[in-house]
DNA sequence: GTTAGCACTCTATTATATTGAGTGCTAACA
DNA sequence: TGTTAGCACTCAATATAATAGAGTGCTAAC
């Protein structure tokens, strides 16, 4: 599609002003990257890489500036391939390395080195992970009227929440009823506590109507998929480092996206189909708020499946070989964090 | 301390600088604020407020600003109580109408509706409140070798943890672990106890120690004050409306101590000894990163007792009166709301 | 097809006035 | 003695003009 001379020029281009952040001209290709021709031909070929929509000047006579083609074809045919340095996966295993107990805590963790690293701002995202069946649940008595549901799926995820009960039921009855729906719902994923079990269970415990209902509810919520999904973001004010940020408006509709959890996750869930690491730049994350920021991003996950992502978000002119790399590599130190955090879940 | 028209002229220069941002001059508060004298006579005043530290020149013959020690005498002698407008009353018991299950998402909605109402940057701190008492444990099988501990503390606080078991411990075992320490436990607070205790525990489960070992750890660490700890923001972006965070710089600093839990809740935490709503302004914070911020905050509580605090953060030019208004509407009604949310608990 | 040369464009920078709000001081006034 | 009008002075902010410099597109020669 492009001749190798129109490659290298435009891998020069975007190379440049992603190190720069200046418009490049004709002039400092030359110079710089030695291609071996004089700076008037750089410059017809920077005509053609203009009209085909690869580069485009912020103003009659300045250098040119990659555009969103641009740096898709720089991130799908030119980039090389690049490497951590040693001091920086010893930094990741090392953060890895000291022992958690909670899923949060790695998941808080990882946002900080993602953003350590690079200077970008992590987003880090998990959805409900296992398959979503049913290991225990515990309704206990909290006061006079009122108590716990706690519940616990086989991804090893808790959620819990305070209910009304009459004030006829004590802390026997609520065991009861726990020990019931603990023993028919064993192992049961959402799905399969078909109609005839529940009647069943009604059956069995027809005086507490009420407080069965109820945590029924929270046993249906908190065992859909969508359920559990939370955002970490980490380095915020590290973007604030790049030059294209120098302008507070464009920080505050940054920090306004930031801020909604839901349009993160929902940028970051594009990637859950993909394998390897997916780029996304510009408009192509089809949000008006950060059309000129591009996001480098990754699954995690367990046994091959994705229970999460993270993402690195930075302007277009991030650099996507660096952000490639450490996606890839931290994605994959996650998983395998994850899956020993997890081991054993969900068989 | 100041006779009458010092006062006055203090007030028309904070009220007029918070108003609008711009230093003001002594032709400006003779125009706008009656104070029957001439401008000359205005300046003899100024001159003598600025000796006494209450304001300052941001260079010469430019017009005066309050220094934090102007601010600090407007907040405890000048400033006239505001009220919320009805509007904005409705929309804050619309906020808490909507039913909630969690605290966390009172607490997230508390947040936006601070920083919403306000537009500064809201910030919401719970501690552990409770009497840090023991309500219950579940030790639950999570796979070969894996059990979760989940424990719920008289506040309603639910904390759970993923241990290593030996392989041999079934679930039945768990289970029986767990009754007796739900049965020995039931009730008791940290302090309470007591080694004698522990040693039954240990006694009567001799063969699981390991497993009883770690529950304990969660148990201890759970029912201490300080776990549990936890801060919202709300509306960061907010502050960046502010003209003194037009410069990217200060926006830095101040996402990055944003960022730090710790740093936040120490901040807030000072609230907890005072009654009412405290003002902190500028290098009364100690805090060299937002030492041209303020801080108007107050604690919330159940039965008279902190159980967090909110917190509102602006630069020092900030609308005391406003914010004060606001967060001792909001504290008052997030106390009621969190009263009948845990009712009945830690009797 | 490539390149040197050159006129042209447009931003950024620097230098230079100009404006205007505000002050402090002095001297007159009640 | 406290208040005020008057005035010279200061200094940031704004506007204006001049200059420099990077880069382009085009033409003509190689």
């Amino acid at each position: 599609m492009l001749d190798a001379r129109k490659k290298n020029v435009l891998l020069a281009i975007v190379q440049d002003y992603i190190a720069t952040a200046e418009p490049v001209g004709s002039r400092t290709i030359a110079r710089k990257y030695k291609l071996g021709v004089s700076p008037a031909t750089i410059r017809n070929e920077m005509a053609d890489l203009e009209e085909m929509g690869f580069i485009e000047q912020p103003y009659t006579s300045a250098g040119r500036v990659p555009s969103d083609r641009g740096y898709r074809y720089y991130v799908d045919h030119l980039m090389k391939r690049e490497e951590l340095t040693l001091d920086e996966e010893k930094m990741v295993l090392n953060s890895y390395l000291t022992k958690v107990q909670d899923v949060g805590e790695v998941l808080r963790r990882t946002g900080n080195l993602l953003s350590q690293i690079t200077n970008y701002t992590a987003v880090v995202l998990t959805t409900h992970y296992g398959k979503g069946t049913f290991r225990h649940i515990q309704i206990i008595h909290m006061g006079p009227g009122q108590a716990m549901v706690v519940l616990v799926s086989d991804s090893g995820a808790v959620q819990h929440r305070i209910i009304d009960v009459p004030d006829t039921i004590g802390p026997d009855d609520l065991d009861t009823i726990s020990r019931v729906l603990n023993h028919k719902l064993q192992g049961k994923s959402i799905k399969n506590i078909r109609l005839t079990l529940i009647k069943e269970i009604y059956f069995e415990l027809a005086r507490q109507k009420h407080v069965l209902n109820m945590a029924m509810d929270l046993i249906q919520e908190s065992l859909t998929v969508k359920t559990g999904e939370k955002v970490y973001l980490g380095g915020i004010f590290n973007i604030l480092n790049q030059p294209e940020f120098h302008n507070v408006e464009k920080v505050k509709t940054l920090l306004s996206l930031l801020e909604q959890e839901k349009e993160l996750s929902n940028i970051i869930e594009g990637v859950f189909d993909a394998r390897g690491v997916t780029v996304r730049i510009g408009e192509e994350l089809d949000n008006e708020r950060i059309k000129d920021c591009s996001v480098v991003m990754a699954s995690y996950g367990m046994d091959g499946k994705p229970v999460g992502g993270i993402g690195l978000l930075g302007p277009t002119r991030m650099d996507y070989a660096r952000a490639y790399a450490v996606v890839e590599y931290i994605t994959s130190n996650l998983s395998l964090v994850m899956e020993r955090l997890l081991r054993g879940r969900g068989k």
